[in-house]
RNA sequence: GCCAGAGUGAUGAAAUGGUAAACAUACUCGACUCAAAAUCGAGCGCCGCAAGGUUUGUGGGUUCAAGUCCCACCUCUGGCACCA
């Protein structure tokens, strides 16, 4: 049906379930009460306490779409539930708003980005605010305040002072068009994560946080969580651990190279080393080299080209010989050429590789470009002799084998297996060590619109920080937003903001310019909500202590190598210096499956397929939507939106509607206090005198509805909860009257997913107070299952007829009511079986 | 290449090793209606008029019993990737 249509019908039937009325008084009525907002004036430890928390979202122009708000609704239908079961909640709302996005909008429209944001944060939660969601708006909080970031430099400061943050001067990654160096894990394919254009190498002076230090308990504490493991191993991935070995090799240049290896199993199998081209051994090299013009050249030419270039895996390696240089195997005391080449990496391991053609893979390829020799020191365990040379001679295989096996013209350590011999040879010849792929923070951006880093560089003291006391530094208004491309910040341009005194020795100084990475700010948010107004420190220690860890974090899965790396990073420095008691921020994660457009391509502008909320909110109400979202499928899983399929879960919520005309009060429960106005008439009297009850069918599956509800929010089941209702409300359709205690029970299962219409009804049975505030119902436990069973009958496994029984009837009663059955009569008649299995009260299995 | 996840009707999907396809959409037929919509009823994996048979990517295995557990393979999706 097309939406224009629907909107006809939905105005031809006024009588009838009005969701447009409903949904604003109630979000109105809310907000007056502030039924949602989360008192903290006492908080005992150990009272049962639920922080939930969606990963806040950036205010981009654009608007929302049908699948931001998914994240969103399944958050707020568990803190509703939770709220209801009895815990103090907290389920807060605020704005990451630093960065380029709202940058590039003020370049455009020559605006301050604060006055873009606060528009775009306006405008999203207007449309966040349609949806009926339980935020505690006091406590909303936004990256760019001033009274935020200040903590956030804050922060900096105690890196800065722990020595976790230094300035480093090496080549980092760039990218031309945004004008900015990147963090590694900005850098998508060797492309600029933001605008896909390929990122450059560039020496430039910038902040960088030692991350990596805490790399083995970023790695360990992962264990401990409750994510999910796809993205547990994404992190561990990202961190890379690898247990190596380093080995040096003497070189006749009086300068020892140090490699890096996992296998130093393959040690004796050396034939040339090789060290990254921007390894800083070529100048310690000196004059040793004999080729230095071509050397320089090589090391020209091979910066020039970008990140996406060099590694793409396919390429072919390109390698200089250093003319002059030898180094020698620990191993054998055998000299063996160095190279200079672009497929190693300078920031991984030493800088400096070993190069074992015969049983490595990019080895083996520099090895055959370059006609070096490979020599073979590890035999598969499986294969015998077969491809090798007669006479044992190794010399010209050329067969390339990477997997662990035996060691053979290794000395005294052949006939071992790798993983021994890798034990020992360290041992012998160097030692073992530890490696991440992790790199460190690189924390700058050399543009206008971020936390300004809060130090100043003085001609005397060199880097001072700002005193606590003059926190924040804030980011002054400019005329021109345009990054400089200089590796300057648009700052540097304001001097009255640059030039100031040196807190130390009151000489002339300059503030950094550098603003830091979007990142920042979103790597410990979630602490602020606790207590957000707090001017004196990051958080209240009694607060934090209450509320750590965030029980439920919702999210998208793309932030797993990213903001879900720093913010546990952060959380764990915080916890270093005594801020926060725990070491994990986040104890449960869950990733929402995102919305794809009914095209099957990601939601956006570009491809028109984008479809509103608000639209959605307007024609079919927003418990409509928030119904539909959650019974689309799986919550985790990503999913194509269809429009024509929500009039479902509106037909069902019409449903539940016209359910309470048939409404009547308990058996006991003596006069009804009243149904809004509608059963009055005589016959509806006379059945509330006498009260109503369920028949047994129907109250088991009533209280098989409560406890899927129940257990299917707890584990993010929702599109099944949604349908054990539905099954629940087809039934009660059927019965000519429902006891007001059943339907009264039904609105609450329902009030987490559909808060309006829930509530509206609660009022229209003269209930107190908000169903939502009203207690979460329990099942009877002895109720769940039928008296009268459906007994299978299975031949050989295979289902051939069925009996029914009472429930708890006798094993040695199903076998011979199973032997009596049709089926068996007619075809087995005579026969006895071989084996019978009974399953109590489902199944009798003959096997003949 | 490495790591992880997923393959079930026309569609979204459901199923503690125990009746595969619940729930919902679409579709077909019927009731109501001058008519349409809404609503209600019936049907709806495949083969078959029916009785019945058969079905969870492919092939094997374990089991009385497999969508579910194990092995191999195919396909798709996501993450990482010259990380030594």
């Amino acid at each position: 049906m097309s939406v224009l249509y629907y909107n006809a019908y939905i105005m031809a039937k006024k009588q009838a379930y009005d969701h447009r009325k409903i949904e604003k008084k109630w979000q109105k009525k809310w907000e007056a009460s502030k039924i949602y907002k989360t008192d903290d004036k006492t908080l005992k430890l150990g009272q049962k306490k639920f922080y939930v928390l969606d990963m806040f979202p950036y205010p981009s122009g654009e608007g929302l779409h049908v699948g931001h708000p998914k994240g969103y609704i399944a958050t707020d239908v568990v803190s509703r539930m939770k709220r209801m079961s009895g815990y103090k909640v907290l389920h807060p709302m605020g704005w990451d708003a630093f960065g380029l996005p709202a940058e590039q909008f003020a370049i455009k429209n020559k605006t301050n980005p604060m006055i873009g944001v606060k528009k775009t944060v306006a405008r999203f939660k207007k449309q966040v605010s349609i949806i009926g969601l339980d935020y505690d708006w006091d406590r909303e909080i936004n990256t760019t305040d001033p009274k935020y970031y200040k903590w956030t430099q804050w922060t900096f400061l105690k890196m800065l002072e722990a020595g976790l943050a230094y300035e480093s001067h090496e080549p980092i990654n760039w990218c031309p068009s945004c004008k900015t160096g990147l963090a590694n894990e900005d850098v998508e394919d060797g492309k600029c994560e933001r605008c896909g254009t390929p990122v450059e190498k560039k020496p430039l002076r910038q902040w960088v946080i030692r991350i990596t230090k805490y790399a083995d308990r970023l790695l360990n504490d992962l264990e401990a969580l409750e994510w999910p493991e796809p993205i547990k191993d994404a992190q561990r991935n990202w961190i890379g651990r690898s247990e190596g070995a380093e080995v040096a090799f003497k070189t006749n240049a009086g300068v020892d190279i140090s490699v890096f290896t996992t296998r130093v199993d393959t040690l004796f199998g050396v034939t040339y080393v090789v060290i990254a081209p921007e390894s800083k051994l070529i100048a310690e090299f000196g004059d040793n080299i004999k080729n230095q013009k071509e050397v320089a050249e090589f090391i020209k030419n091979t910066s020039k080209i970008s990140d996406i270039e060099r590694t793409a895996v396919d390429k072919p390696k390109n390698g200089l010989k250093l003319e002059g240089v030898v180094a020698i195997n620990p191993a054998n005391n055998e000299e063996v050429p160095v190279f200079i080449a672009d497929y190693v990496l300078a920031n991984y391991g030493t800088g400096a590789v070993m190069a074992v053609p015969a049983h490595d893979t990019r080895d083996y390829a520099f090895a055959k470009k370059y006609d070096l020799p490979i020599r073979e020191v590890i035999q598969s365990e499986n294969i015998k002799d077969e491809k090798r040379g007669e006479n044992g001679d190794k010399k010209n295989v050329d067969e390339l084998f990477v997997d662990d096996g035996v060691l053979i013209n290794s000395s005294k350590f052949s006939g071992l297996n790798s993983e021994e011999a890798r034990g020992k040879i360290a041992k012998t010849f160097g030692k073992l060590v530890t490696k991440y792929k992790l790199r460190d923070w690189v924390f700058s951006r050399q543009r206008y619109w971020g936390e300004p880093i809060p130090v100043i560089h003085c001609a005397e003291c060199g880097v001072v920080p700002v005193p606590y006391k003059d926190l924040p530094v804030v980011l002054p208004r400019v005329k021109s937003y345009e990054p400089t491309g200089t590796g300057e910040s648009p700052l540097a341009n304001i001097l009255s903001w640059v030039n100031v005194k040196c807190p130390k020795c009151k000489g002339p100084g300059k503030r950094e310019t550098n603003t830091m990475p979007q990142w920042a700010g979103s790597s410990w948010y979630y602490l602020r909500y606790m207590d957000p107004k707090n001017d004196k420190a990051l958080v209240d220690p009694k607060k934090e202590a209450f509320w750590s860890p965030v029980d439920f974090y919702v999210g998208g899965a793309e932030h797993a190598a990213r903001h879900l790396i720093y913010a546990r990073f952060w959380h764990k420095f915080l916890q270093d210096i005594g801020v926060v008691k725990y070491g994990e921020p986040f104890k449960k994660l869950q990733n929402v499956g995102l919305i794809m457009g009914e095209d099957g391509r990601k939601m956006s502008k570009r491809y028109g397929n984008v479809v509103n909320p608000d639209t959605i909110v307007e024609t079919y109400g927003a418990d409509t939507l928030r119904l539909y979202e959650m019974f689309m499928g799986p919550f985790d899983q990503e999913i194509t939106w269809k429009t024509d399929n929500i009039i479902g879960v509106r037909r069902f919520l019409e449903k539940v509607w016209r359910l309470q005309e048939r409404v009547m009060s308990d058996a006991g429960a003596g006069a009804d206090k009243k149904t809004g106005g509608k059963k009055t008439n005589n016959s509806g009297a006379k059945i509330a005198a006498e009260g109503v009850v369920l028949d047994n069918p129907t109250e088991i599956l009533f209280n098989q509805t409560i406890k899927k509800v129940t257990d299917d929010i707890s584990t993010l089941g929702f599109n099944t909860a949604i349908s054990q209702m539905m099954i629940l409300v087809n039934q009660l359709e059927k019965l000519e009257t429902i006891p007001k205690s059943v339907y009264l029970t039904l609105i609450k299962l329902l009030a987490p997913f559909a808060p309006h219409a829930t509530e509206e009804l609660w009022m229209l049975f003269g209930e107190k107070g908000s169903v939502h505030t009203s207690g979460w119902p329990e099942y009877d436990s002895s109720k769940l299952v039928l008296n009268t069973i459906t007994v299978m009958v299975q031949v050989n496994g295979k289902v051939r007829d069925q009996f029914s029984a009472e429930l708890g009837i006798s094993k040695e009663e199903m076998e011979k009511l199973a032997l009596d059955s049709k089926y068996i009569k007619d075809n087995f008649a005579g026969k006895t079986p071989s084996r019978i299995i009974v399953v109590p009260n489902k199944i009798v299995n003959l096997v003949y």
